[in-house]
DNA sequence: TCTGGGGTCCTAGGACCC
DNA sequence: TCTGGGGTCCTAGGACCC
């Protein structure tokens, strides 16, 4: 049988604040998206406060004001620079692994007699918050699906809960509403509610040929995981098969001139991770949107994909391909909320076609970008970054109440008194 | 006034091939 | 009167995840 560990890491972007800060220790925290529009994390004590995921933050102003709740932008060199720590640390468990996402890990756990897992899921758990300050919580099943059903209930316990004798998995399951399973939500639960199948353990009971039939091959395997049948294996690390990066702007725009300095900064980002991966795009695509919150505006949602003549990562012709994406979709006449790029048709560095008639031998894109992206690196985002992304930036979203990158910016350290 | 930003996979249908 | 049987590739849309 196999085993899998799901490691989540608590209230993950609230426990990193409160690893620079302990005067935040029982105090409720929330994290804000963005352009601090919405809520994207809790601590538990503003969880309960009722204080819900994911909506604006505005509505919840009046609740934060009367609880004193600590309000935080979100600190995404922060939180990025404390994922690799924790992912470092559980590295040294086990050679088998799989990121998830920036919080979440699966391990395997094959390789350990059975009756020792508990202990060294504990001492995982110890270890990690002594090596890095985060908090963690530990499900262990037979498959990914139970092992994420395993983690929340860690969550709410003792950190670590075993979820692979069929006895435990009967208790569990019967309780457990379908919308609460990996994989299944709203539009799905509420087809399976149509369907009579409200509980984990009836969607694990039912004909798998009938899940497929209404949630295709996909939910056959959430069904089959649940049975305790492994189908979703641990993933390598594969290169990403689109690179997106796009923002709100702070304010409303109608002209073009700021509109396109924001999308080169967007671009020049999403080259810098293009070349982190070691990747080429084949094609550009460039989007823009109005607010569709304020219904007395008038809308306007565009986009435009163009094709490169050679698969590129250098930031200048990307660029280039954005701006002219850009002039074919931009109206005038519209107050612009927010633009980006996507690129896609990645492949690998090394399959790059180049062009017959095009002479490359004195092209000195690769090694430019790779200066650059170096001297970003070493001293800092933006410290080099090209023309066409402005000084001022005057689009740039909102972002009042970010605490210290205090891990990854020199100026920015804790200080300590 | 104020409403995030990334990703993935699957399916169906159309266009095309022989 | 009667009009085949396989394929592939691409795209859009829908579902999900964090």
């Amino acid at each position: 049988m196999k085993t899998f560990a799901l490691v989540d890491c608590n209230n993950f972007y609230a426990s990193c604040e409160r690893v620079f800060d302990p005067s935040l220790k029982k105090r409720a925290i929330v994290i804000l998206s963005n352009n601090d529009g919405c809520i994207v994390a809790r601590s538990n004590e503003a969880k309960a406060l009722g204080i819900p995921m994911g909506v604006p933050f505005f509505e919840q102003v009046a609740v934060i004001k009367k609880y004193n709740v600590a309000v935080f932008s979100s600190n995404y060199q922060l939180y990025g620079d404390m994922s690799q720590r924790v992912m470092d640390s559980l590295r040294l468990y086990t050679p088998d692994m799989e990121v998830y996402s920036i919080d979440e890990a699966f391990l395997r756990l094959d390789h350990l007699q059975p009756r020792n897992l508990y202990e060294y899921c504990k001492t995982i758990r110890a270890k990690v918050l002594q090596w890095t300050g985060i908090p963690v919580s530990i499900g262990i099943g037979p498959s990914k699906v139970l092992a994420k059903i395993a983690n929340n209930i860690a969550k709410k316990q003792t950190g670590v809960f075993d979820l692979r004798s069929q006895q435990t998995q009967d208790e569990i399951l019967k309780t457990l509403n379908v919308n609460k399973i990996w994989g299944i939500a709203g539009r799905w639960s509420e087809r399976l509610r149509r369907m009579g199948i409200h509980k984990a353990s009836e969607l694990r009971d039912a004909s798998p040929t009938i899940i497929r039939k209404h949630l295709s091959v996909v939910g056959e395997r959430i069904l089959r995981e649940l049975k305790g049948q492994s189908c979703i294996n641990l993933e390598e690390i594969q290169p990403r098969k689109s690179i997106m990066s796009s923002k709100s702007f702070g304010n409303l725009l109608t002209k073009k001139a700021p509109i396109e300095e924001a999308l080169a900064n967007y671009a020049a980002r999403a080259c810098e991770k293009l070349r982190k991966q070691n990747s080429r795009a084949q094609a550009v695509h460039v989007f823009v949107q109005t607010n569709g919150f304020r219904e007395t505006d008038k809308q306007y949602n565009n986009g435009l994909t163009c094709t490169l003549t050679t698969p590129t990562s250098d930031t200048r012709l990307i660029i280039g391909a954005a701006k002219f994406c850009l002039s074919k979709i931009y109206k005038q006449g519209y107050r612009y909320k927010k633009t980006g790029i996507m690129l896609t048709g990645l492949i690998p560095a090394s399959l790059e076609q180049k062009q017959l008639f095009v002479d490359f031998t004195h092209c000195p894109g690769d090694h430019l970008m790779d200066v650059v992206d170096r001297i970003n690196k070493n001293h800092g985002p933006d410290t080099l970054f090209f023309g066409a992304q402005g000084v001022t930036r005057e689009w740039k979203m909102r972002c009042g109440s970010r605490s210290p990158r205090y891990t990854t910016q020199w100026n920015e350290l804790l200080t300590v008194s």
